[in-house]
DNA sequence: CTGTATCCTTAGGGATACTG
DNA sequence: CAGTATCCCTAAGGATACAG
């Protein structure tokens, strides 16, 4: 986004302009709470992400320095996404909007021993969740 | 929205569903951080929202049950907008979000006094910024 | 001035065909 | 299967006229 368009230059707006679609956060949500790492676990989400909106917003993940892409090792037709240190800074917010998400849904289906030991030592629950996610 | 219209039970997914969008949570912002509760108030923030968003993110905001619309006492013609307890609790999410968004923004205009007692002391700023707010 | 209704534009989402 | 390109559609955003 060039800087020229920014609404304000807000932090709060800065985050929204670049995290705040419907989509980004769940991506980055499968790479710290479930690992994956290559688009087609991506797609495989409950959410059934559409191909051609995968690749634009790992595209655009990947302008805004959240996440890289390279290519595999171990399967040569493959990528890999891995976050940032940018990227893996995103840990705390996902941690609240599941908070926020699990105490209000009345019908989440959220992990509630997860949200509690979240809410029990936040600080512990997030940098175990960022060690795991920046392998 | 709809039960059925949802992409998938996850508390995030919930989450984005509802303030996952450009103005919802500026709109928070500025009653959290701001103390604003009118209309007029809300359409002189440096984002300049337009009149016919503002009016439909106030009353899809009303509709999630993030805030509450009543009668102004003091001035007859106007309404007052307060946030529920479930607006309250945006609160960290928009602490996280000004944190990510001051980190890495380079051109962040944050007010990083601001940012840095958030950091040092994150339940006690929580705590002060919704007794605020619940006025 | 507070707030809504109307209309238009656009960005983002979604289906699908396609290449390697 | 991994990933991209294309096309379409809808919902969100934006300008503006309007009513109380």
């Amino acid at each position: 986004m060039k800087r020229t368009d920014r609404k304000s230059d807000c932090a709060i707006n800065y985050s929204l302009e670049h995290i705040g679609d419907q989509w980004s956060l769940l991506i980055v949500r499968d790479m710290i709470y479930f690992g994956k790492r290559t688009y087609g676990e991506f797609l495989a989400s409950d959410e059934r992400i559409g191909t051609s909106v995968l690749a634009r917003r790992l595209s655009e993940l990947e302008r805004s320095g959240i996440l890289t892409k390279t290519p595999s090792q171990t399967d040569k037709r493959k990528d890999e996404y891995h976050l940032t240190p940018k990227g893996l800074d995103l840990v705390p917010i996902l941690v609240d909007l599941t908070e926020w998400g699990a105490a209000h849904d009345p019908d989440t289906g959220a992990d509630l021993h997860t949200i509690v030991k979240a809410k029990a030592n936040r600080t512990g629950f997030i940098r175990r969740l960022r060690a795991a996610a920046a392998v």
